[in-house]
DNA sequence: GTCTATAGAATGATAGAC
DNA sequence: GTCTATCATTCTATAGAC
């Protein structure tokens, strides 16, 4: 089992800084933990990275790529609408949020963020933007179109939307400080279940009518 | 103007290292930078605490005690609730989140926690414990003597808790990020007190009946 | 692209005079 | 309780051989 040289030295580097920086903070590593990790010296990390701030800087580049992907557009929004009953949609919009259960990086980037919020301006902009502004008006374009379509109720949308979203914001949050320490995550994720079937019971259409 | 001396030099170095830490994070700040900032020397400051670790000890132990202080017993709760209607005491229910504001040092120590939380223990129990378990069964058993009391309908109060409390949680971390940085925090205000005025009405006994 | 060697600064902490 | 002086350690980063 040999080490992959060379071109990947740089990618092992990336993977072993988010993950020491994620659990420590970008001041609680060093250069020297990180090449030790990688098992490369001190000197070598310089030829792929001109200092410990870029590493910094490409993960959050790697992130921001990443998350967009994951945003759908307003067409592929329609798209899912069209094709499912609300529960299912509402249930899908969840797997965004389970999106980092996926990709440990991303998992892991999301607690560096946290850590770097107060005094790093890019980690600030992530935060509200990337991790909120962003991803609560995908969800709110998908509660208008399923009220456009006569999917739901008619629901103030950016009220469910905040209770949607902001719920589920601070569940994640939670799941993935208890994953961080291997604690059980049992109830906070049946709570993010249960929640969002609350919000699809305050938005479906009585059969009644 | 003289400076306070002797006896205050310590609740100075304290006060000093909690706005620190709010914004560099416990490694991001040095000894150095402290004592440069209170005005004294480096070696003074093991007059008044053991050393680093120890000053993040006592700020966490503030912390607790005065979040515990916040938190009514259910005797309280009960008065509240036979004194009060529903509308008002779910605002009070919020001035819980929002002294943070009256107290510059909780808020600083919130952020401190959530920088700590993933590789502190103590920050990481707060988090999840005085920050979240605490609170919510507080409001829980407020929303239950409610019930009890005819002041509200008969809801799933465990349910009507996670809306009302995880809500309000995202609403002020974000409030607070928006803070250290001088942002406008007026829609996340107005938010909470929309939110709050949901809720109310999901829970708010029907004049009609 | 990796290494050895090293520079130069910053770190947490201590000893001992006043 | 404050200071000066100092220490051992760790830090980021660079120069230059292979």
């Amino acid at each position: 089992m040999k080490r992959d040289n060379g071109k990947n030295t740089k990618q092992r580097i990336f993977e072993t800084a988010i993950d020491l920086f994620s659990r420590y903070g970008y001041n609680g590593v060093s250069i020297r933990l990180i090449t030790r990790k990688v098992g490369i010296k001190e000197s070598s990390l310089y030829n792929h990275f001109s200092g410990k701030s870029e590493i910094l800087s490409a993960i959050f580049d790697y992130y921001q790529e990443e998350i967009r992907k994951m945003i759908p557009t307003e067409k592929e929004i329609r798209n899912l609408v069209s094709s499912y009953p609300a529960d299912v949609i509402l249930e899908s919009m969840l797997s965004q949020s389970k999106y980092y259960g996926k990709n440990p990086l991303m998992e892991k980037i999301f607690r560096i963020v946290t850590i770097e919020q107060y005094h790093n301006k890019r980690a600030r902009d992530i935060m509200l933007i990337d991790m909120d502004e962003i991803p609560r008006r995908s969800i709110e374009k998908a509660f208008e179109i399923m009220v456009e379509n006569n999917l739901i109720k008619e629901v103030d949308t950016r009220q469910v939307t905040m209770q949607y979203f902001y719920v589920l914001q601070s569940l994640v949050a939670k799941l993935i400080t208890l994953k961080c320490f291997g604690m059980s995550t049992d109830k906070v994720e049946k709570s993010m279940y249960r929640h969002i079937g609350l919000i699809y019971e305050t938005v479906r259409k009585q059969e009644e009518e």
